[in-house]
RNA sequence: GCGGGAGUAGCUCAGUUGGUAGAGCGUCAGCCUUCCAAGCUGAAUGUCGCCGGUUCGAACCCGGUCUCCCGCUCCA
């Protein structure tokens, strides 16, 4: 089976069994949009769970915040999105390749950049120790019409930008005569501006009302309240901040079920720290945050870094967990160092001080900061995907099973009567209702016991209680595990001690 | 946005040159059953993505439109 038809199905399944559907689906659905049913909002609650009492619980250093989705429009420029979540692109022709105007325009120039480089070499090599760079630069024919080529288009180029003017830029492109790397043909369309942030108003009346986005990452929302934490909470640096919340964006393609989507959760933390210290604080959470995916207990060859070599604007390192997706390794969390970028900006923005009193060294910084940041669809994908298993049984069955870790599975025990006669179904709802206080929990008496055990492997319920006849006359209950299939007669009391200690969240973190 | 593919039951799909819709699985009700699906009986569920055209008659032909999937592109 193709991994193509492998996804297939897991998005079928995902569906069949209340975890996940398209949202809006009898008006056709909505591109990239998905809800999650009841069994998925319950994986998705016990994610979110486990991401949360390891870092807020289990960190004596680290609170949480819930910051709100509309946020005042300046914190997007201060964070750089107004400037980076808009693009100009056009599209080749022929090619039906896609490319980023400015980037036509800058690898243009770049090109002749190494074509006076080309001259300067050459010249020093002709003049030898009597080579002067000003000089020749100044004199050289060839040198001084790319010069002054370049001069020309960086004016119009950045009057262009500037003006959001995308006519400009096109014609730019024509006049450069820049073709497409792969057709070679200078066939464009008009150049288009993407912005990846979702607009919206703040005020009911029209003509007063502002221009709001809706928050394209959930990070601003804890460095515009940095202050506000650190001087409520009596934390010292080094301390964290952690958010689970909704961004939203307006991706271009969207794609790969839950993978990418246009509105989205993340988990994240952002770690203060005390300038210069960044190095340390990094690798300490890359190894921690990749701790924490191994104590899942999923394979560790699903598991990979990616070191990024090309940072973003704001970073001094940055790495990508990546997972081994049904379509392939791709990121599911972000590890980044983003020293002072952030709240330095919000002070030039804002106006207001940002630093930290640093009480040891008596100084006072603005902090530096290491963000860790995963997506929770993704961290749900990677769960469920990889915990659908199809298996052949010895005795010739099969059986669709979804391995979740025990302590995300969405239902954590069924209780099943034998048979639906004879007080059996009586005794199992005494037992349903002891453990619903402290579980979720399924009950179910129709059709025939293995069908049931299927069912509940289709769920990925990890434990199922059966009560038989013997129940009846000695109180013992078989436990049957979910991965295993194997069956063991205890009591009552076992029975619990067993499934807690399997289910508690210390046993896992 | 471009190119390709596809929209028929909850899921997977069939539907023969146009004659008012089917299967398997699942679901529900019941029967039978003392432990791992594919025993038995019965039932429910579809404006055949949507709009328009051609036709006596359209799931099928034509036009438009929407949506989804794959690729390109982008990805803090």
């Amino acid at each position: 089976m193709s991994s193509e038809e492998k996804f297939k199905k897991i998005i079928s399944h995902a569906k069949e069994y209340g975890f996940v559907f398209k949202s809006s689906e009898i008006y056709d659905g909505l591109s990239a949009v998905y809800d999650y049913g009841h069994n998925g909002t319950e994986l998705k609650n016990n994610i979110k769970d486990y991401w949360w009492r390891s870092m807020v619980q289990l960190n004596d250093n680290i609170v949480g915040i819930d910051s709100s989705i509309l946020m005042h429009p300046t914190i997007w420029k201060a964070s750089g999105h107004v400037d980076a979540f808009n693009d100009p692109l056009i599209d080749n022709k022929d090619s039906k390749k896609r490319y980023r105007a400015d980037v036509l325009i800058e690898d243009y120039i770049s090109k002749l950049e190494s074509k006076i480089e080309k001259e300067i070499l050459k010249g020093e090599k002709r003049y030898g120790d009597k080579f002067k760079k000003d000089q020749f630069i100044k004199t050289n024919p060839r040198v001084l019409k790319n010069y002054e080529k370049i001069k020309a288009i960086n004016s119009e180029f950045s009057s262009a930008i500037e003006k959001d003017d995308l006519v400009a830029l096109k014609k730019i492109i024509e006049d450069l005569e820049i073709v497409c790397p792969v057709s070679g043909s200078n066939n464009w369309t008009e150049v288009k501006q993407f912005n990846l942030m979702f607009g919206t108003k703040l005020g009911a009346s029209s003509d007063s009302a502002m221009d709001l986005y809706l928050r394209p990452e959930t990070a601003q929302g804890i460095f515009v309240n940095f202050l506000n934490i650190q001087k409520t909470s009596r934390l010292k640096i080094p301390f964290g901040i952690a958010q689970i919340g909704k961004a939203f964006r307006n991706e271009i393609v969207a794609r790969q079920f839950i993978f990418r989507m246009r509105e989205f959760e993340q988990m994240e933390m952002q770690f203060f720290i005390k300038p210069g210290t960044q190095k340390k604080w990094y690798e300490k959470w890359k190894e921690q945050r990749m701790k924490w995916h191994l104590s899942l207990g999923l394979e560790k060859e699903n598991y990979r870094f990616h070191d990024h070599d090309k940072l973003a604007h704001y970073a001094d390192a940055a790495c990508d967990i990546e997972f081994n997706f049904p379509f392939g390794f791709k990121e599911l969390e972000g590890i980044h160092s983003r020293n002072d970028f952030d709240l330095s900006n919000h002070e030039k923005f804002s106006n207001k001080k940002l630093k930290y009193f640093d009480s040891q060294s008596n100084e006072s910084y603005v902090p530096y900061v290491v963000e860790t940041s995963i997506g929770l669809d993704r961290m749900f994908l990677a769960i469920f995907s990889n915990s659908f298993c199809e298996e052949k049984i010895a005795d010739g069955t099969s059986r669709i099973v979804l391995k979740f870790p025990a302590v995300l599975a969405p239902t954590k025990v069924a209780v099943l009567p034998l048979i639906k006669k004879d007080g059996l179904p009586e005794i199992a709802k005494d037992i349903l209702e002891k453990l619903k206080k402290e579980y979720r929990v399924n009950y179910d008496e129709k059709d025939a016991i293995g069908r049931r055990y299927r069912r509940q492997d289709a769920l990925g319920t990890p434990y199922c209680i059966t009560v038989d006849h013997q129940s009846k006359e000695d109180n013992t209950f078989t436990l049957r595990d979910r991965d295993s299939m194997i069956q063991e007669r205890l009591g009552i009391d076992e029975i619990l001690e067993k499934i807690e200690s399997t289910l508690s969240i210390s046993s896992w973190l």
